[in-house]
DNA sequence: CGTCCCTGTGAAAGCGCTGTCACAACGGCA
DNA sequence: TGCCGTTGTGACAGCGCTTTCACAGGGACG
């Protein structure tokens, strides 16, 4: 900067000054200044001016994964935005436990952030406490802590809508297929967990626990074991609400290596509305992860910038049933059939 | 650092010693820091370090996009490797052109990081040439620039392979279904149809301009009009080489909608192996992003630690055909039946 | 015509670290 | 016993910026 100020024959000050925008600078020094700055290709320290400021100009992200469909469009979504807002990503990922510990145990992000996005992520006490005296901002997204800013998709409403969705096809036998595994997003498990457990009491329709299985994620042979556990029910599902697109996919695939058509015997529904939802034409529930990250920026940004209010914002954003082709009315089991046949025939 | 060095009861220098891992600390002492430290859950400021040291223990990567399989591999794969280096991890997206030139004017990165990844752009001379005097080691991943370090896949042989495959099928009208308009990663898509070409060549097969068509990816209608250009050849292609593993799909997709047997009538191969081709159970060229962003992140490092030395490494990965069931010999066309039955019978 | 205020600029302090240098303490060796 | 090398520690300068404060130079106003 040294160099700058000495080429435009000015002082360091007035050459910070310009750099940042200040108005107290005359346009023709300002001119003289950018002109030096360019010719000498010369680019502010953050490092330097955030040692003064106090402000890092960088927000950072803690994310259980980059390689996946949810982070992938949040982040796409949320680096442009801060980009713009001439801020750095920063991004710290957290794949298994011990990282996790060790992250926990140093906070790196502590002063080397102006805040923090906590993605996806169940959370101890412990952890929780740890991040609230970290001395910056931090946002959670893709869940809800009580007291504390939050960004998410009501799972519990879009589980709820979904199998309301099957209920009014006419299905009454209807499983749920859980993900286990998935570290990181066992939150939004257990909250569409509820929704489907509180749309079928709704309708007055007994809770089975033998109709709710797990299975984990990207794995067609496991979601076949889970598929197996349901048609060998005394009583089987005519419709499936899988946790996710991924698994309700692999149960698709399964279904039609064994013949059963989808959906004329059996109704597959999905959550989440990825590409693979589309390419599958699987019905699902929708979410916008890429939603999410620009909201989770823009309360980033707020807080960042008055840092002094009290903001305890919890942003809800929607979830919406997408039927494609792999919902339809119920067909009338084999079984209802017999016992027709059967009261029929005395 | 100072209160750590106060209730630890000792100077500043030897906090910083402590905390940097220095020898040159007493066990006891180191204990007595240790201890202050964690208590008052004190990080060092990154910022203040790198002021003084001129590193900043920052890697830059510049990514076309966040949201896709192949930079979510590249990064899941990088970001671990760099933490456990102890370094952070910073990311520039950059999605369109006017973003690009804006970042190549500013080049943020310049002194705020110690190495730049840049990821899958089709660069200028002049943007190279930037990055050059950027006073910090760049390294090109996923595309070779003369000179410069770069880690990539061998595209030219993995088509080259590929196309191998068809011919040894017996195939001989091989169509290639390019990509346009995916920003950043036009380069693989150059060597791509050179290694088709090549290929052909090797085999004595006459290079036709007709089998050659382009496409937009992510549109299964944009697949349907390529498709519909070759079936409408007065000799249609019995096999078609799709540059991208989401093309191929499409393509599939489409034909099957058509009820044209795939493989029976056409074969279609890919190229990526992402898990979409798993899925549809797609013959692919395999390429392995996660290996990528781990070689490079290792040639970064390598790079940081000893600038002194010239490196002009070129790290080239390689690329496997992986035959599923969307590939088979060739079928007698009805083309060829007929001029068999029209030879026979003069 | 003197005073006051506003605008634009420079000098200098200091942000939180690191690294050099000096120095104290101690043991080994002559 | 005196000297020297070794080891562990502290004082302090300075990294490249920002920001306060002081101050010069003009107009506006009484």
């Amino acid at each position: 900067m040294a160099d700058v100020a000495e080429r435009a024959g000015v002082s360091t000050s007035t050459v910070s000054r310009t750099l940042r925008g200040l108005s107290t600078v005359s346009p023709e020094v300002r001119a003289r200044v950018e002109k030096a700055a360019r010719e000498l290709n010369f680019a502010v320290s953050r490092q330097a001016a955030s040692l003064v400021t106090g402000r890092t100009g960088t927000v950072a992200v803690l994310v259980p994964t980059l390689n996946s469909w949810f982070m992938g469009s949040a982040l796409s979504s949320l680096a442009p935005l801060l980009r713009a807002a001439g801020m750095q990503l920063n991004v710290y990922e957290i794949p298994d436990m011990a990282e996790r510990t060790s992250f926990f145990e140093h906070l790196p992000a502590r002063r080397n952030a102006d805040a923090l996005l906590v993605f996806s992520f169940d959370l101890t006490d412990e952890e929780t406490a740890r991040l609230d005296d970290l001395g910056m901002p931090v946002i959670y997204v893709s869940q809800h802590v009580d007291g504390r800013p939050s960004v998410y998709v009501d799972d519990v409403a879009g589980a709820l809508h979904g199998t309301r969705h099957l209920l009014n096809l006419g299905h009454r036998r209807i499983a749920f297929v859980q993900t286990v595994g998935a570290s990181g997003f066992s939150f939004s498990s257990n909250e569409r967990l509820l929704g489907y457990q509180q749309a079928l009491t709704e309708a007055g329709v007994p809770l089975d626990a033998e109709l709710v299985v797990s299975t984990s994620v990207g794995s067609k042979r496991a979601a076949a074991e889970s598929l197996g556990t349901l048609l060998s029910l005394r009583e089987p599902p005519t419709a499936i609400f899988a946790e996710q697109d991924e698994v309700a996919v692999a149960l698709i695939w399964n279904l039609r290596k064994t013949q059963i058509p989808v959906p004329d015997r059996i109704s597959v529904l999905g959550f989440d509305d990825q590409p693979l939802a589309d390419w599958f034409d699987l019905s699902t529930v929708a979410q916008s992860p890429s939603d999410m990250g620009r909201e989770a920026g823009e309360l980033a940004l707020k807080l960042i910038d008055d840092s002094g209010t009290e903001h305890e914002r919890h942003v809800v954003l929607p979830s919406y049933v997408i039927p494609r082709s792999t919902t339809a009315p119920v067909a009338p089991a084999r079984g209802e059939e017999d016992r027709e046949k059967g009261a029929s025939s005395p």
